[in-house]
RNA sequence: GGCCUUAUCGUCUAACGGUUAGGACAUCGGCUUUUCAAGCCGGUAAUCCGGGUUCGAUUCCCGGUAGGGUCACCA
């Protein structure tokens, strides 16, 4: 069964029903490192057979998720490759070519009844208190044998399970599982639309494409034994099986799912988090490295990537980590990164270079951005602020030694040239005059908010900065004509 | 309900028979300081319960409890 030197093969394998989702995301993360780590091939493939539930425009949405996480593909859509085509609905002839072999070794049959008879069946095992299995109403196959049996595919096709066991088997991730008989029916192997179902198409297109690791999450478990039984009536060798643990909701209660309110992973870009920085946390959850680095780039995490330490338990969602996560990430952006990135979230007459930094260390995310505007913390720059006068006092200061500070500060920094006047320089100066009172905050306390107006901001020195001297000087004397009215 | 599976701080996790059970996020406190942010330092906080096995269990086994998954002409 090991086979260590067969080219690894992994594959991500969506089906156009909606819009990319975190879990979907962890997935096709693992499948991508997996493969890059071993040099081998990362396949992407649509599993478009179900066309009730397909909705229009999602290959594209897949694409894109992809293509911003920057996990590109080696084979699947647009590029092509040795396997083509990439699509389920495309490859219908291989399904027919496995069902025909299916079908002569006996292992296939036509299904005799409709949709209602079975649920007839199953109603009454449900009402007996039975397991439902559709093999325990298999019709007698005996007339169809000997001849080439024959099915029209007016009917289902269903799969006749080769031999009723207990099944075991080894999972990279989860070790020996098993599990008995009553998980092993006759499945539908190919619907009476035509298309395969799921459990026939993706056993067939794993192996014409070489499939080696099959990573998916855990909901696949149960009806291991049916792909397992599969394998054997098809006599092919089965690729190594990795099950992923869940992404649980905020609430740890469920399994993260669309209805649990999965967002869109695009609406992580919209929110301005930084993809390699959502990569870095998506691999987090349910893995780990073993060391007390948390920062990985994508490819750190390629080499540092192990199967063996998958975890086996359901990682909760968890905002307050991803955000600071994407703070390592915005400070490790160069400087002009960090201002288009900045930028993008800013009006004309706030893309100002010297509000980049007083900006990036106060947000997590892009977003966060748009609730400093709205909540007023970038008015100073560009609107002059409207305050109670009182608010200019620091604690119980004498209003006059206020006054008389507010002008001490006004003077140094009209006497400072234009040349030297820089943050750095304010503030050697500044500090001076403050170091002189028997308290800082008598003479910063009311430089800050003259310039401000607001109760958080940055420093005087910053603001007096940004602000430039003639604006600095203008705002320092309303405060003094304020408080001396 | 049957079957499968999981279980370490609030959260993500490390420790794969011997550790004062480690780290990170969050939280709390301190420093820096004029406020906020950032930064630095520190605190609180966990092995689900009960039995075994063993000189010794977070770790191995069994049972319980709780959680998750699954029982489709969906994937």
């Amino acid at each position: 069964m090991e086979n260590t030197t067969k080219k690894v093969v992994t594959r991500f394998a969506p089906s156009p029903t909606g819009f990319m989702h975190v879990g979907g995301v962890r997935t096709a993360i693992f499948a991508y490192l997996w493969a890059r780590k071993n040099n081998g091939t990362f396949i992407l493939r649509i599993e478009d057979t179900d066309k009730e539930r397909e909705v229009e425009g999602s290959i594209e949405h897949i694409i894109k998720s992809l293509k911003w996480f920057g996990l590109d593909w080696d084979e699947g859509p647009d590029i092509g490759g040795p396997n083509a085509p990439y699509k389920q609905s495309e490859r219908l002839d291989s399904y027919q070519k496995y069902a025909k072999i299916l079908l002569e070794k006996g292992f296939a049959y036509a299904d005799p009844y409709t949709e209602d008879e079975v649920e007839v069946f199953r109603k009454k095992a449900e009402e007996e208190k039975r397991p439902f299995l559709y093999r325990e109403h298999r019709p007698d196959l005996s007339a169809q044998a000997g001849n080439p049996p024959t099915w029209d595919g007016s009917k289902p096709l269903r799969f006749k399970v080769p031999e009723i066991k207990r099944y075991e088997w080894e999972d990279l991730v989860f070790g020996h599982l098993s599990a008995g008989e009553e998980a092993l029916d006759d499945f539908i192997l190919i619907k009476s639309d035509g298309y395969p179902t799921y459990n026939f198409a993706h056993i067939i297109d794993d192996l014409e494409m070489g499939v080696t690791h099959v990573m998916r999450g855990q909901e696949f478990i149960s009806s291991t034994p049916k792909f397992l039984s599969l394998y054997d009536a098809l006599g092919i060798e089965r690729p190594h099986l990795v099950t992923l643990p869940p992404i649980m909701g905020k609430d740890g209660k469920k399994k993260l799912g669309k209805r649990d309110g999965a967002k869109d992973v695009l609406e992580y870009d919209d929110d301005g988090y930084l993809p390699e920085a959502m990569i870095n946390f998506l691999s987090f959850l349910g893995w780990n490295p073993g060391g007390e680095k948390e920062i990985y780039s994508k490819k750190e995490l390629i080499e540092a990537f192990d199967i063996s330490r998958i975890g086996h338990s359901g990682a909760m969602w968890n905002d307050d980590k991803l955000d600071w996560v994407n703070k390592e990430y915005i400070k490790m952006l160069s400087e002009g990164e960090k201002e288009s990135y900045i930028f993008e979230w800013l009006p004309k007459e706030l893309q100002i270079k010297k509000l980049v930094p007083i900006i990036t260390e106060r947000i997590s995310k892009g977003s966060d951005i748009k609730t400093m505007i709205e909540a007023g913390e970038l008015d100073f720059f560009y609107k002059e602020p409207v305050y109670e006068k009182e608010k200019l006092i620091y604690k119980d200061t004498d209003k006059e030694i206020i006054i008389s500070n507010l002008k001490n500060a006004l003077e140094v920094i009209t006497m400072t040239e234009e040349e030297n006047y820089n943050k750095e320089n304010l503030k050697t100066l500044l500090m001076e005059l403050a170091d002189s009172l028997e308290n800082r905050g008598q003479i910063l306390h009311p430089l800050r908010f003259a310039l401000s107006g607001l109760d958080k901001s940055p420093d005087p020195f910053i603001l007096a900065d940004i602000l430039g001297k003639e604006e600095t000087i203008k705002r320092i004397n309303k405060a003094i004509s304020n408080l001396s009215s």
